[in-house]
DNA sequence: CAGTGGTCTAGACCACTAT
DNA sequence: TAGTGGTCTAGACCACTGA
């Protein structure tokens, strides 16, 4: 089952696999998955390995740890994780609800100017913007920014169908190290507001956005323009781990 | 200096350790600190603890690890962590800023009603409303909302210059499991809007917060109100740990 | 090359939980 | 009491960095 050859680390593996297993109902909400001993027996390797890759669902929230009784599968949260770092799609898809998308400026380069908070202004950077739809409603306009030197060739890469948070780890085998997100409430530009589906001047949650890579500070900037009325936009905040 | 004896699990004293010198720029930012072998020997433990040690540091964005290379302080992020569980004060005296507060609602007992999205609806909860000020400015209106039977007491301590989460950990023994926030943009009511400095209908960052405690999911619910004309709120959103 | 962090093992003792 | 998670040790091998 596991490969101690992969160049992947068994606790990554591990956890992947019980990953796997909660999201597809094998392990339901509140139910013991098995003993920290027991998966180490079976698996042939060190009760610390195994803690290792509990963890690190502990940190996603997946499960908890009670001393003395066992680790249980937690009911998932009943709305959309939005903010997080993992991307927009993967937000969405962990509930069950497949997003629309909508490409409003394809990938291009482009020269960022007159917007001095953009990490890139007055540089060259990959640009994106699309409409992100629930229910088949307007919820969500993203503008997206990327390093030009950092995802080189990004142009020639099919995007479509593919999560972009997906295509940067898996071409670029880049980890979003963390993220800085500010919010305001904004009045919308008129093209804006009819992408959704709103007049000029309603207001609307502004996001910005910037990734950090390790190396690559700011390698990623993104825009948000959220409509807050038909949907909640939430979060879950991890708390230490022990 | 670390005491094998005490209740504390050693990987925290010596977290607290590192972390105090940091904080009092003992280890500067940039600079490396000792490598885990020779923290290891130094303080008598195995160099797994002291991974340990750093693990929680690296969660909290205070070091970063290069391998071959060292562990080195990482540089202070520029602004302010508003939506973080540590509580708003945390968030603004990490910047140097010192905010204002007003009371608005003293605390009280109070029953919830009429308010189907706040978990204490029909029940009675702690109850205090409070205004921040940053440079003499409203920004932030936060009504709280505390489990009355896990907080019991809460109204015979001086809540005075304290920090509530402080009172919560110190008194309670509480720690922050996780949280979830929401965010919405909405109007004000007429009087949130004279607090806050403006008219009626100006639309504000509306954030619900729900915190979740060790075997008291959602013991604490607040609503903040938030201008964000005059101030950018932000966070800072941890990446995964290796 | 020596030193670093990344991973992993095979144990150990403890506090706690359920029965 | 048996089984659980929480902590900790003493070692090991590896990939990587920097001199």
């Amino acid at each position: 089952m596991l490969n101690s050859k992969s160049p992947v680390p068994l606790y990554h593996q591990l956890a992947d696999i019980l990953t796997e297993r909660i999201r597809s109902g094998e392990y339901s909400p509140g139910q013991m998955i098995p003993s920290e001993i027991s998966l180490a027996k079976q698996y042939g390797i060190g009760r610390p390995t195994v803690r290792q890759a509990m963890d690190t669902l502990v940190r996603k929230g997946l499960i908890h740890r009670r001393r003395g009784a066992g680790t249980f599968v937690k009911r998932p949260e009943a709305k959309v994780d939005l903010f997080s770092l993992a991307g927009t799609s993967q937000a969405f898809l962990t509930q069950g609800i497949r997003p629309g998308r909508k490409m409003i400026s394809p990938l291009c380069l482009k020269t960022v100017e007159g917007d001095p908070e953009n990490p890139f202004n007055g540089h060259r950077a990959f640009f994106l913007s699309r409409l992100t739809l629930a229910q088949d409603r307007p919820i969500l306009v993203e503008d997206i920014f990327l390093d030009a030197e950092l995802f080189l060739g990004l142009d020639k890469i099919d995007l479509r169908d593919k999560s972009l948070s997906r295509v940067v780890m898996d071409h670029y085998y880049l980890k979003p190290e963390n993220g800085v997100q500010t919010f305001k409430v904004e009045a919308l530009s008129g093209t804006r507001a009819k992408l959704l589906g709103l007049t000029r001047k309603d207001p609307v949650l502004v996001v910005k956005r910037e990734i950090n890579f390790p190396d690559a500070p700011g390698a990623v900037y993104s825009v948000l323009f959220c409509r807050t009325d038909t949907f909640a936009f939430s979060q879950t905040i991890p708390g230490e781990v022990s």
